[in-house]
DNA sequence: ACTTAACCGAGACGGTACGTCGCGTCTTTTT
DNA sequence: AAAAAGACGCGACGTACCGTCTCGGTTAAGT
């Protein structure tokens, strides 16, 4: 899990249960409001309820433990593909819409966001990973519509994707998330995309 | 501006240019990718180039200094009223474009939203009332289009508004601001987002 | 006194009470029996009732810290030049006496030579410079005894000499230093030395 | 020797390579400049080249520790009894400036004087058996000389028997041993003393 | 031969002290 | 009175070391 600990001949066992406190103490303060470069691997160690050392032992740097942080977060889930496009698409916006609304989850994505500069290669590594991910189930949903004759075939689907996602994302950066049903939103927002604004075809 | 001096008796006077010194400090540190709350006094009286004292002697808190540093940024623009609905959209895209692509405008919205908690006055005081400006504006083009015919009478205006503003927000989020051109990106989803995705009425 | 300061142009100045608060702390805690080595600075500027800034800001070594103890220490005192050859020895070897029954300074004298290889330079520097010059006092004195007639012409001077003051260093690295009369211990030793134990001559 | 081990009933045997690995290790760190107190059983143990387990097994603390490193150190010699006053003091004389040469042994006994606050039973015990049982064999060999008519029978013999030994315990305080050879150093001095530095008598 | 118990090295653990750094305040000199 | 310089007390940080505890693995005495 952790950077690995160098090839062990003897000694005391590490506990496993240190592991998991720190990484949700971390969790725990960054929903609280802490920042990332504000939180100190002293303070972890307190809210964890370990020494410093044993904090230290396991991760040198915030980069490492936040990137342990985040993986302890990030359950992959299996590529929707039902009977419909607007089902499929429901079923990634529910995805994104339980982590959005997984207070902690959102927290720690909101905060690494925000400190996209201060931890590049974390946050690069992440989001490639993540996001890269996610963004590539939705958009094959999206293929798939088009070759059902669903969406049309003259949309940027790019912009479609960015179009579905946002909405979500932008509660998500704005922590206002508290009246957010996972199911119901994806819903609202899929059908209003699809079938449009305007009262005429142009 | 600042914290008003004290009734002045005589004396040197203040110097007018460390002001504004200490305010484009904040701007270029926190663009640079700073936290709010990691930011100190100190380090921001170095990167302008003043004494420490010269910043404590104007703001007694961050909050203050912050405050006034928002107030630097925050430029209100003439709600549009244009010929059609598509072409009022269009303004108000491009007044949010604009913010998102300044870097330093935006990253201190992101900062302060990131933090959100750390700083509640600032950030509801901020937010809500920019935001909530922003949203009027939105919501009074909106409801002019219903009248005029041009948006359908039962989409729910503040999804929709939701759905238009979303996608600059979360760019502005995850700041990927560089290839963003304000005028095209809002004409796009304005026009997806009318016209909708699907190849065939429902 | 301490490692100058750099060039004054302004600012708050140095606390003159700190300065001999701290090396009364370390005279205090070396006579209490700590060890050069193992005093830090930090229980130092405790004991001296300042902060660690404090004490760090005036010395970044032990080595010079010791040093301006060290000075504080020494006093230098006039060369004798008395009538007879007995009186001038008597008078170097109160001086010595004296120090040696200072439980301070011995205390300080006694660290410094018991850690000699922790600190090379400081241990080089103080002993040539104090223990040479008390010890041309001695062989001024010796000569001036042999050029009287009062001294034997064929005795090694060196080791005289080294014969008068060994009791004396002897208690002080001994600490046993309670019941010593400054005044009483030399004489003894002189007549002792001078006259010889021997019951006859040989 | 050490704290003796538990009434075996069986297992693995201690291995005496590492009592004796052990008690080198203090030798050779005092002998380099190490005090009592700075020493670590820690690092003693990688010194000697053994786990930190192993030194803790033997020894609770470092006074029970370094109490059988100073009875490695201690030989006792058979009290001398010779034809003459001068010989024998030169026996008794030769055996301490061994000693002082030692560079281990002086090593460890000098640092044990410096540090006799922070270690009171262990000085008391070493210095008061060591110093006394040398004493006690200094001062037969001089009641014997005022019997045999060899010493003035009107001298202080405490004193005398002071300023025989200082000069060497003075050498061995400050470490300067390089030049000393053990045989001339004692004669020289136990003939100036006994002579008499004075050209002509009282 | 098998059990058992102690030894041994390795290393995790909580605790403590260290020297550094940065903060916000206070004090002094200069403008 | 503002400004710049810098001393000051305070507190957090990351490191290092200490002494203890807990592991496998090894070794030798007693069944």
């Amino acid at each position: 899990m952790n950077s690995e600990p160098p090839a062990r001949r003897g000694g005391r066992q590490r506990d496993p249960a240190a592991d998991s406190a720190i990484i949700e103490a971390v969790l725990d303060m960054v929903a609280a409001g802490a920042t990332l470069s504000g939180l100190s691997l002293v303070a972890i160690a307190k809210q964890a309820g370990v020494s410093r050392n044993s904090v230290y032992r396991r991760w040198k740097t915030k980069d490492e433990l936040y990137l342990d942080v985040l993986e302890t977060i990030n359950k992959p889930r299996p590529a929707p593909d039902g009977a419909g496009t607007r089902e499929d698409l429901a079923a990634v916006l529910r995805v994104l819409a339980e982590r959005v609304v997984d207070d902690r989850a959102g927290s720690m994505l909101r905060a690494l966001n925000a400190e996209a500069v201060t931890f590049p290669q974390l946050h690069r590594r992440y989001f490639e990973e993540i996001v890269a991910s996610r963004r590539e189930a939705m958009n094959r949903v999206l293929r798939h519509g088009v070759e059902r004759g669903e969406i049309r075939s003259d949309v940027d689907l790019d912009l479609l994707a960015n179009l579905l996602v946002s909405p979500l994302l932008a509660r998500m950066a704005s922590g206002d998330t508290d009246r957010l049903d996972p199911e119901e939103a994806g819903r609202q927002i899929i059908d209003l995309v699809l079938d449009g604004a305007a009262a005429t075809p142009r």
